[in-house]
DNA sequence: CGCCGGGTTGAGGGATCTCAAACCCAGTGG
DNA sequence: CCACTGGGTTTGAGATCCCTCAACCCGGCG
């Protein structure tokens, strides 16, 4: 992967825009030089590098600055269900915040190359009980997090294959959004269509012929991993009627 | 439904079976009279009873004492999926004691009528914190939780019909085997078929075959909302095949 | 140049759904 | 005691969605 495809995070956490997306942000705001304290250095991984494997003891997690990831279980003979995807501002791994020390329940790898901001996981536990802002920051975090897994299995088994492909893109539109990463319905979409086969429980082959669809009919467009959305009250009603 | 159906915890909590798997149990083996204190009563429920609906924020939650309930979304159309079921000895809504104050993320409906015993998730969530074998227990629970959803995300997406339906059967299983409810791999199983069709993501009518091949294959065997599995190796087989 | 990962397209089959109807059983009211 | 009712289960027939298998195309890379 060529170095133009993803920025390193600024040396200043102060200066960071994902950090204040961060679960750290509300001690970002108030003083940065705490996070630079606690921070452990930064990583470069390239595209498709598994960065946790289900079944290990995280003792680090990382704040992904600049690309993809996604959280993922595999079967022995090779079937694979992502579970979410990780975009700039989330925490590898939340969840092991809440229970560390215990084996991860699912994988992480990265979808495009990525740069991380790492944090021992004693220190990040530490923080997050360190004030009541953190506390509820966090809380108001894992919140989100199983609502999007509710949400997921509602997607998965209740609704159509269309329908299942327009709400991800939707989400992904609005995950996005609130990071200021989408310009005028446009935005960078670096997964395969394998990765959405797998996140919607669908064959590639099959996503294939649903994203035709939804270009055809001028629902979206896809150019060179930007995905741009032209009939935004088509795609919601494609998502919320199948 | 008539009240032989169900049986009403006992009035000392140190007697209690199911409390025992409760997410308080740390705390009823040193001290019950802690638990005894803080029980706001006993609820019974009837069947088919909304418990909790979403966008709701829960002031009490509940520990079944016998009986099954279920969280799940439903879709303005009709269309339902659940999430989980919920046993003797499970607390309705755990979550929310890890972020009390926010709305809820799925309802919760009796199946069977069933008796609970209340608490105030202020008090709970003091407990939680109150020792360390309580954290341990908290933090344990909510990855079980964690990582059964996670594998319900991979059977709905990457799993056949049959093969979701032999996995859920196989999940209750084990559930009920560590409450000791399980007789010679035969268990009191009151899902309609219904409930297994939104569990599983298919309809109704397609359990109903699949549950008649598994009969027909002298795998499973029926009656009266109780169900023995007379060949556990090939209901495994399956789960894990499909 | 050949190779490889990813995207695209076609043809055909099978798993699952929809619609429709009968059945069974428990409860209810006469 | 019986007829009626309603929820849940069972079965059949046919349609559809989605999958499988099999190619081919294209751009990047060694």
């Amino acid at each position: 992967m060529s170095s133009r495809f993803h920025a390193s995070p600024p040396a200043a956490c102060a200066d960071c825009r994902a950090g204040r997306r961060a679960i750290y942000g509300p001690t970002l705001e108030t003083s940065p030089e705490k996070i630079a304290g606690l921070r452990r250095g930064t990583n470069v991984f390239p595209a498709n590098k598994l960065l946790l494997r289900e079944g290990e003891i995280a003792s680090l997690c990382f704040t992904i600055y600049s690309g993809w990831a996604c959280r993922y279980r595999q079967h022995g003979d090779g079937r694979r269900q992502i579970l979410s995807f990780l975009l700039p501002g989330d925490t590898v791994m939340m969840e092991c915040l809440f229970y560390p020390g215990l084996k991860l329940a699912c994988s992480v790898k990265s979808l495009t190359s990525i740069s991380v901001c790492a944090f021992s996981v004693t220190d990040m536990v530490a923080l997050m009980r360190a004030s009541p802002e953190q506390e509820e920051m966090f809380s108001a975090s894992l919140h989100r997090g199983v609502t999007a897994t509710n949400m997921r299995l509602f997607d998965l088994g209740r609704r159509s294959a269309l329908g299942r492909i327009a709400q991800l893109i939707l989400e992904l539109e609005d995950r996005l959004q609130h990071r200021d990463m989408v310009k005028g319905g446009r935005f960078h979409f670096p997964a395969r269509q394998t990765d959405i086969a797998d996140a919607t429980g669908l064959t590639v082959i099959h996503v294939n012929r649903l994203l035709k669809i939804l270009r055809t009919k001028n629902i979206i467009e896809i150019d060179r991993k930007h995905i741009t959305i032209k009939n935004s009250a088509a795609l919601r009603e494609i998502a919320e009627e199948e």
